[in-house]
DNA sequence: ATTTTGATTGACTAATCAGTCGCAAATATA
DNA sequence: TATATTTGCGACTGATTAGTCAATCAAAAT
C-alpha cells in the first residue's frame, strides 16, 4: 500500500481522536507502520501534513458532491439532491467530517489560501444564483444563503449523531430538514 | 487584579490564537505576568484549565441570555429577543465564542459532564416546548428545533464576521435572519 | 555484474513541554 | 508582636517533541 496514503489515513484518525497538537508525529509513523523519517520525506513539516489532509478530505467530498448533482430541470430537486448528498457524505465519512470541523475552528484555517476554499464553494454559489435569477428563491445575498444552508447541514448532522438513528430515521430527518429549509428560502 | 482571572483571560486569548496544545503553559504564565507555579496552584493540570475556561465562558453567556429574556406574553417576541441576544453576545465576545466553537469540535468535549451542558440548554428547550404546546411552532422534537436554531445562529455569525458590517448592517441581517427562522418553524 | 538512483530507515538531538518543589513573601489569626 | 496559613515564586526535571541525517536497502539501469 502507498505509504503516503497510509500516513494520511492514520494521521486523520489520530488527529480526530487526540487533536492536532495532541498527536505526535512519532505516534503517527508508529501506527502507520512507517519509519519516523519517512513521514518527513513526504511532508516537510507537521503543519504541512495537517493542511495536506484537509485538502485531500475536501477534494474527496467535493468529488462526491459533483458526482451526485441531479441533472434535473426542477430547481428544487437539484437543491435537494445536493443537500441530501452533503449529509449522506458527512454521515458516511464521520471522521473526515469531524476533521473538517476541527480544522475550520482551529488556527490552521489561516494557513490555507482563500483560492482553494473558494473554488470548491463556487459551484454551490452558482446554483443558488440560478435559483435567485429564476425567481425561485428569495433575493438575498448568495453567500448569505450558502452560509445558512451550510450551518444547517452541520446542525442536522450533529442532531442525527446525538440520537442513535437508523438509516431510515436518518433519511426521514434529512428530508424533513430540507423541506423546512426550502420553505425558508423559497 | 485577581491572578486566577488574569490567567483565564490570557489563556483564553492564547488558546484561540494558537490552539490548545499549541499554547504552552509557560507562555500563558509569562503573558499573564505570573509565575509558572502559580498557574498550577490554581489549576492542577492544563486540561483542568481548558475545561475551567469553557465553564466560565459558558456561564458568562448563559448569564447574559437570562438577563435578556424579554418578559412578554407574545411568544414570537420572546423567541426573537433570545435569538438577538445570542448573536449580540457572540458578536461582542468573539474570542469567547470562538473558544466555545474550538472546544466543541475538539476531543475535550468528552471531558465535560453532560449535566453541565444540559442544565444550560434546558431553559431554551422549555421555551420551545411552550411554543409547541401553544401551537405556535411546528410539532417537531424540541431538541431538533433547538439544533436548527443553534446552527442558524452560528451560520449568521460566520456570515456577518466574513463581511465587515457596520453595527446597523449587523442588526439588519440578524433581524432578517430571525424572520426567516420564524417562517421556518412557525 | 556493477553502478546508480531514490525510497526507507531509526538512532539521534536540541528544544520544548507539563508539572514539581522548596522556599519566600504576604496575609490572616492569636 | 508572634505564629500560622495562604499565596506566589522560579529554578528545576524527566519526558516528549518535531525534525535531521548518515546509513541501508531494493530495484532498475547500464
Amino acid at each position: 500500500m502507498d505509504k503516503k496514503e497510509k500516513i494520511i489515513d492514520t494521521a486523520l484518525k489520530l488527529f480526530v481522536e487526540n487533536g492536532f497538537h495532541g498527536t505526535a508525529t512519532s505516534k503517527i509513523a508508529q501506527e502507520a507502520v512507517v519509519a519516523n523519517g519517512t513521514l518527513f520525506n513526504y511532508f516537510k513539516t507537521k503543519d504541512e501534513l495537517v493542511v495536506a489532509i484537509y485538502i485531500s478530505v475536501k477534494e474527496d467530498m467535493a468529488d462526491f458532491l459533483i458526482k451526485n448533482i441531479k441533472d434535473s430541470d426542477n430547481f428544487k430537486d437539484v437543491m435537494k439532491s445536493q443537500f441530501l448528498a452533503s449529509l449522506f457524505w458527512a454521515l458516511n465519512n464521520q471522521m473526515k467530517f469531524k476533521f473538517i470541523q476541527q480544522f475550520h475552528t482551529s488556527p490552521y484555517v489561516d494557513k490555507i489560501e482563500q483560492e482553494v476554499t473558494q473554488s470548491q464553494v463556487l459551484p454551490h454559489l452558482k446554483l443558488i444564483q440560478t435559483g435567485i435569477d429564476k425567481g425561485l428563491i428569495k433575493k438575498l445575498p448568495v453567500d448569505f444563503i450558502y452560509s445558512i444552508i451550510s450551518s444547517q447541514t452541520f446542525g442536522v448532522y450533529q442532531y442525527i449523531i446525538s440520537k442513535q438513528f437508523t438509516k431510515v430515521q436518518q433519511h426521514e430527518t434529512v428530508e424533513q430538514t430540507f423541506e423546512l429549509l426550502w420553505d425558508m428560502i423559497k
